[in-house]
DNA sequence: CGGTCTCTTGACCTCTGTCAAGTAGAGTGG
DNA sequence: CCACTCTACTTGACAGAGGTCAAGAGACCG
């Protein structure tokens, strides 16, 4: 089932969960063994279901993915952003019932991997359980921080802040071609990650570009200074806990 | 160091973790036998402070409390509450440094065990690590609805939303004498825990009350007619696992 | 080169915030 | 039991951030 080195594989994902816990040996050999499948996405497609049983635990190699949820009144709001390297349902473990939907935003690649397999590895080895704990719990941080985002800062700064949140993830994977200070979302997502209308989206965009935040071309929108951006955001990463292997 | 049965002690932890997930009996003594200490805190109180380094895990025995977080510019935002039977820093399980501040909401009887206690538990005994990995899911899903709730409802939906969620909420440890259909929090903690304002919370309350969601004395607020509640809300309880048991 | 999806823009509206003054509970001390 | 005080709640007038609607312009795709 295991594919040649250039297809997507579980390297991405183990480097990943290094960057925030350390992992013997032999744990490491654990997990580049897991048996997986690949696959391949469109935008929009639908990785997972709200109300349906999950029992697979699918790793995002290249590509953007996002968790969401709607209102009945059809109110739509992106709840997590997932970038390569990122497993995209640890939710599941132990909790069968997946309580959100999970879509691909760009093309994405994904491997594939039973979440039997994952608990198991819990079971036995200490280091994985942890390493997994911990990802599950920068997760939560992040979320916390969006719902500060959310309900305490304006339309700038909640803007300024995803850009930065964006930027900082990012480095810690460093992985594909594209550039990383291009912004993958439209004007749409955006508004579903912030809470906000596309419209008003536009607008704050506007006012990002003529404070020289971000630069755009054509469609896209690039990101300009970090440090212009850090101080209309009230941007501070500690709840990214990125340095968590020198606490 | 463990004290009478009448005191806080471990049980209601332990009840509130089987109401979730199965534990061997022998599990189930290894949490009982924990060593602890006992701490009583007036309301407001912190039990933890951001930017600290956290080596210990707080039970919340009886009382409310809340993690909370502000941007620079004073906006404060409360992003998770718990009740009587939760754990209060499973967050800081191998991720040592709180990026969120916990406070008392009431007078809290809190039992104190060490982080590295439950680390042991959970590298040795796998029921123990897949209970707490539950807990700890549980509480990020009800992050995302948070998220929805924040980014799509209006002020009405939000609130009712937030008391049907402490309604079913306390359903599974109903410990407490006192009435469980008494809001704990005063108007300003509303608005900080859904992103309003206290004016507005009251304009708001004001809005339930002619509407039959919720009664009032004095300054005291009491649950309604849940069903009320929940049409306004636009509320279903999938988030919140209540029957992971069954699943 | 036509079709479609996204982005843009302006006019107008409304929900929630702000400010400020007043009222009512709850606890304290006399 | 009554004043006193503190805090929480209440209310109204006004302001403003962001939503809504609708039409048009630009990008990108086959």
């Amino acid at each position: 089932m295991n594919t040649k080195s250039d297809q997507p594989g579980l390297d991405i994902f183990l480097r990943k969960l290094l960057s925030h816990s350390p992992l013997p040996a032999e744990d490491q050999a654990a997990i580049a063994a897991l048996p997986y499948s690949v696959r391949h996405l469109e935008p929009n497609s639908y990785i997972l279901r709200e109300g349906e049983r999950s029992g697979v635990c699918p790793i995002l190699c290249a590509g953007f993915a996002y968790r969401q949820k709607s209102t009945q009144e059809g109110g739509r709001q992106i709840v997590a952003l997932k970038i390569p390297g990122d497993a995209l349902d640890f939710q599941s473990l132990y909790v069968r019932t997946i309580d959100h939907n999970l879509q691909a935003l760009t093309t994405v690649d994904l491997v594939i991997v039973a979440l039997s397999d994952f608990e198991k590895l819990i079971a036995n080895r200490p280091a994985i359980a942890r390493a997994i704990i911990v990802d599950i719990l920068i997760e939560a941080s992040i979320g916390r921080e969006w719902l500060l985002n959310l309900g305490r800062r304006n339309a700038l700064s909640r803007l300024a802040h995803l850009l930065c949140e964006l930027h900082y993830r990012l480095l810690d994977t460093k992985s594909d071609g594209l550039d990383v200070r291009d912004v993958p979302m439209t004007q749409e997502q955006l508004a579903d990650l912030l809470g906000l209308t596309p419209v008003h989206i536009n607008r704050t965009l506007k006012e990002l570009e003529r404070r020289g935040a971000v630069a755009r071309h054509g469609r896209g929108v690039r990101l300009g200074a970090i440090a212009t951006l850090r101080s209309l955001a009230d941007f501070s990463d500690t709840y990214l806990h990125r340095s968590n292997l020198a606490d």
